[in-house]
DNA sequence: ATATAACCTGACCAAATGGTCAAATATTTT
DNA sequence: AAAATATTTGACCATTTGGTCAGGTTATAT
């Protein structure tokens, strides 16, 4: 058998070296957050990783260098998708609206990327080591924003008075969140079973009606 | 100088043996609480439980033999405080009385015990490897009355109905918990500053007339 | 007083871990 | 085709870690 046909063959079959790094970083990237969402950045191991990701552990250090800067990457990453949530809050003008939609993004991320929520929270948990940047300056002007939207509803009487608009906006991480962080909680309490996607679909209505009814409005 | 006076003398500054393993093993629960809420399991160091109770390592294992059965030591310890909490939602028949203080209670302990809530909560988004019974038999069974109670609430018209009793359930844990857990997002986001006690108090109240609109009842 | 039991701790060890490296293989460029 | 570049991976290493242990000190029972 020929080489040339061989190669040309294998052209069809094999990767480009492009396509090779951008596949294995993805494969990596997923399962460093299932890794890191279970251990978190002390607990987990690059020997865990390599395995979650059926590739040899040098091969995780060819891609990342270091834990550290994989566990980064995975933070960075998981971080692309919470802004995308949370601009559909300033979406819209009308509070019932805004809180409807925001509060329901928040749920589905929580039920489509669990471990990057878990992820989150540990390095909350732990004092926030390597995001103390991103929370000081993105999420702070965000969350400020936020808050100053809240405010304007509460002048407008279009919501009742909160008192202080962070307390209703950690409410609303916290509820979605939760979902998330302690699906396993939510799941033994569930009969054991784990929730269907109608199942959520209930509970994230449930959600949003409750957050609408604590600011005074009637869903 | 007699030996007896010595003795004596002695007798009132040192410890008697059983005091002395009391006083070391609440001080190595309290160690352990702060670096397993900040490390997890895996990521602490019994090194690290060593430094922060300020006794050598080998202590350490002299009370509590493994890490592993230290960490189950200290959920156990703050399984305590947190079902003396949970009682509070059944000393009252009304609603508004059982909300009221059964979220406040809840807030008090995420004030006096935010590294208990922490290991607390890393256990779980760890899976709950090591706390799987406790959930579904003891957790279960209380949450279980704890959802008959809001179902009254709601037949009696006492309460919108809220759907699924868990979801406001959750909503109550979450929230509150969010203030131990997340405590240091909190203090970002309220200028760098720890909430003070006044601030708490605030912050509680708060998340009580939240609540308690959200099920309909007017503060 | 003396024996016994509990407490204390530095020295030590086997296993695990993050990371390196050189040599092999695969793709791309010239 | 062959030189250059990128990927792959087993073998290896220094450090860290949970845990042990022997030999010492301190309190208590007789």
């Amino acid at each position: 058998m020929g080489n040339k046909k061989v190669l040309v063959q294998a052209r069809g079959i094999t990767r480009s070296k492009e396509r090779i790094r951008e596949e294995n970083e993805l494969i990596i990237l997923i399962a460093a957050e299932k890794v890191f969402a279970k251990h978190g950045l002390k607990g987990s191991t690059t020997k865990q990783i390599a395995d979650m990701a059926k590739l040899p552990k040098s091969n995780i250090h060819y891609y990342f260098h270091t834990k550290l800067n994989l566990y980064r990457c995975v933070l960075e990453s998981i971080l692309v998708d919470w802004m995308r949530a949370a601009d559909t809050f300033n979406k819209f003008d009308e509070p019932r609206e805004a809180l409807k939609y925001y509060v329901g993004a928040k749920m589905n991320l929580s039920r489509t990327r669990p471990f990057g929520s878990k992820v989150w929270a540990n390095e909350i948990i732990s004092g926030a080591p390597e995001m103390e940047e991103v929370l000081s300056s993105r999420l702070k002007q965000w969350v400020d924003n936020c808050v100053s939207s809240i405010n304007r509803w509460v002048e407008l009487k279009k919501i009742v008075n909160v008192g202080d608009a962070h307390t209703l906006l950690y409410m609303i991480w916290a509820t979605t969140q939760h979902y998330a962080d302690f699906d396993y909680q939510v799941m033994i309490l569930n009969n054991g079973k784990k929730l269907t996607d109608s199942e959520f679909e209930e509970k994230k209505q449930q959600v949003i009606d409750l957050v609408l009814r604590s600011v005074g409005l009637n869903p």
